[in-house]
Parts: C-alpha cells; structure tokens; sequence
DNA sequence: GTCTATAGAGTGATAGAC
DNA sequence: GTCTATCACTCTATAGAC
C-alpha cells in the first residue's frame, strides 16, 4: 500500500504508528465522511487493534483535527510562500497568478488531505473549529491583499474586491472536490488555466484577451 | 417552524408526513450529513415516531435519493429555463450572464437543499448515483453549449472551453458551501456578481473593462 | 505500546397493537 | 397510518493482560 500524495502533509510525525493512523485517517475520513469512518476502519489501514488509537489520540475528534490543523496549516503556507517577497513589488498580475497556481496545485495534488480539510470543518468540536477558522481567515486576508494591491497600481480593474476574492478563492477551494487523479488533466494544467482565468476576473487588462 | 426555502422544493409531495419527513431531512442532512443523522432525527423533526418514517421511504438512503433527485431535477430546470428560446440568439453573452445569475441563485437560495444535492453522493446507493450522474452531466453541457456558441460567435475568447465551463460550474457550485442567509450579501448580489466574472471567464469584450 | 475482551450507548429497521 | 417496544447489530472508548 502506497500513500502518495498523503505522506508529503504527514511524513514528518512520530512516533510511526501515530502517523500510520493519521495517513489511514485521511484517507477514511475523505472516502467515507468522518461520521461514517470507524475506529475500526481506521486502526485497520494502519495495521493495529481499534484500541491502539487510543494511545495516540484521545478521540476520533482529536484525530480530524489534527489532519485539519497541519493540512490548513501546508495550505496557508503554499499560499504565503508563493507570494513570499514579492509585496509592493510592480507585477500584481505575476503574484496573483503565483498565488492561484500554487494554491490551486495544493488542492489538486493533496485532493485527499484538502476533501478533508475543506468539507469535514462541520465535525470538528467548537474550541477546535475556532482555532480552524484563524487560519482560514489568513489565506482570504493573502488574496485579497494581492487584488487590492493590483486595483492600486492600476494593474487591476475590480469593482468589488472583496467578492472578487471570495470568488476566486471558492473556485480554488472546490478544485478539492471534483479534482481527479485519473481525470484528464494534471495539477499543473488545471494551475495554469485557473490563474489565467483569475487574472480575467480580476480584469488584468491584458489576460488571454487580443489587444 | 419554518420551512422557508426548503418547501418551494418539496412542497408539492404528498401525502403531508410524507413531505414532512422529507423537510425534515433535508434540514438534518445539511447540518449534520448524512451519516451523522440519525432516523429518529427525521422522525422527531415530522414531528413522528421514528417507526413513522418506514411507512413512507424503505430505507434512511431512499430519502436521500429522493431529496438528491428532485434537487437535481429543480437546478437543471433552473438552469434550462434561463436560456429557453434564446439558442442560436445573437447574444451569448446576455445567455451566459443569464444562466449563471439563475444557477448561482439557486445554489443561494436553496443553500440548505444544494448542500445535500452537492455533497451527500457519495452517501448514495450505487444504481441511485448512477441515475445522478445522468442529470449533472446535463447542467454541464448547457453551460458548454453557452460558451460554445459564444465563442462561434466571436464574442467570448477562451482557449479551453471545457475547462472554462468546468471552472464557471464550479464557481456557482460551490456557493452552497459558504453562503449564509447571515452573510452580507442577496442571493441577487452574488448572482449579479458572478454573472460579470463569468463573462470576464469567458473573454468577453467588454465585460467589466473600460474600453 | 499493543493486544483481547467488553462495557455502555446508540443505530437502522421491524413486529404487532390500535 | 401511527404508535410503543424491541431486535440485532455497530459504535466509541476503556480495562486489564502481556
């Protein structure tokens, strides 16, 4: 059994039988719906007894939230790093298409860990899901820096900069969703249309459009 | 209680515990999921017995399918209905704005229904997903049909159509995950919103761009 | 740290009275 | 058509041996 894409996220926790429960929760939790996952399933894919989790985690919650935490955690990070040394730079069309590409990317390549990040929030106890939404907050706050500095520079025609870029970070979000590995196109496509088209929302006077 | 929302979809199925039940898990399976809500749940929201429910539907699934189809069946006529006898009419761009500000209304304002049509599939039976898949392909092609004609036309200019009508969907999809009857804008704002960052999507001329 | 065994609570669905 | 009662099963989580 391979795990692919999960190890990149989790690769790096101790001691392995914790992160051999974290990879099979992941993968659980993204097939099936956390509700749906047993402990059971989930002691299974990692090779030990239901009660061996317990060792590890306290409850099945505590588990999510681990996976939610480092997966918003990489997400944000993607997101910062793409745009990492580049504020007030001239270019506001290059960072926003880096940021939508890298952010795009993450969510295309790491389908299993983002399922989960984005549509299992509703699980999570409420002291944890607040601690979520701080870092959810953080990667609306990057994008919509980015279009205000572009309508600034003049690089940018937006009307309403907030919905701009709720809307853009929605189509990247839901790129989670229905992305497929056996689909016909590679993260790096869907990262190259997907910042094409963001620059055409963000009226970048120049985007795919014939002078 | 209310129904509000929910009942324009339902509001049609008899006999009356039938579609109260059917109110009642619609509500049940946006706030907890499918597999988070229990029989009893449904029951108590109908104001029954949980034995009431087995009466009227074999199986908790057999709800959902019901619930999945006649949502589908509402948003593909949605979406049907807004470019009706407007085929082959000079404007693609007045059919492409057209079809999105309907689908994304939709998606608003029956937010707790698309919530179950879009993310409890894979709740489904296999020969029920199966008649599902059916009815989403059709939503798919009425958008590329749109973009099609609008590029034969001249008017849009987009280098992948399949893409761009994959990543418009998506869009208008995903606006069942975040919107909120609380949130600071009307289903009608977002629609008059996304409908201009479709257009933009689609190259076409004018949209939002100071000549 | 991992196991077997199981407690204790809840689940979907059914039986049979009315 | 709806109820009360309950079956047969599964669930998360824990106890205690090793």
């Amino acid at each position: 059994m391979t795990t692919g894409e999960i190890d990149e996220s989790f690769g790096g926790v101790t001691p392995d039988a914790a992160r051999r429960l974290l990879l099979g929760a992941v993968r659980a939790f993204a097939e099936r719906g956390f509700h749906a996952t047993t402990t059971r399933d989930i002691a299974g894919r990692a090779g030990m007894s239901p009660a061996a989790l317990y060792i590890h985690y306290k409850t099945k919650e505590e588990l999510l939230f681990h996976i939610s935490r480092v997966g918003h955690e990489r997400s944000v990070a993607v997101l910062e790093e793409s745009v990492a040394g580049t504020a007030g730079a001239a270019d506001s069309a290059e960072r926003l298409a880096r940021a939508v590409r890298a952010f795009v990317r993450w969510h295309a390549e790491h389908h299993t860990t983002a399922r989960v990040v984005q549509y299992e929030l509703a699980a999570l106890g409420e002291e944890h899901y607040a601690q979520i939404v701080v870092l959810r907050r953080r990667s609306e706050e990057i994008l919509r820096g980015v279009l205000e500095e572009g309508v600034a520079a003049g690089e940018f025609d937006i009307s309403d900069i907030r919905g701009t870029a709720l809307a853009v970070m929605s189509l990247c979000i839901d790129v989670a969703r229905w992305f497929s590995p056996e689909g016909r196109r590679t993260p790096e496509e869907i990262g190259e249309l997907y910042a094409d088209l963001a620059l055409r929302m963000a009226g970048h006077r120049t985007a795919g459009l014939p002078a």
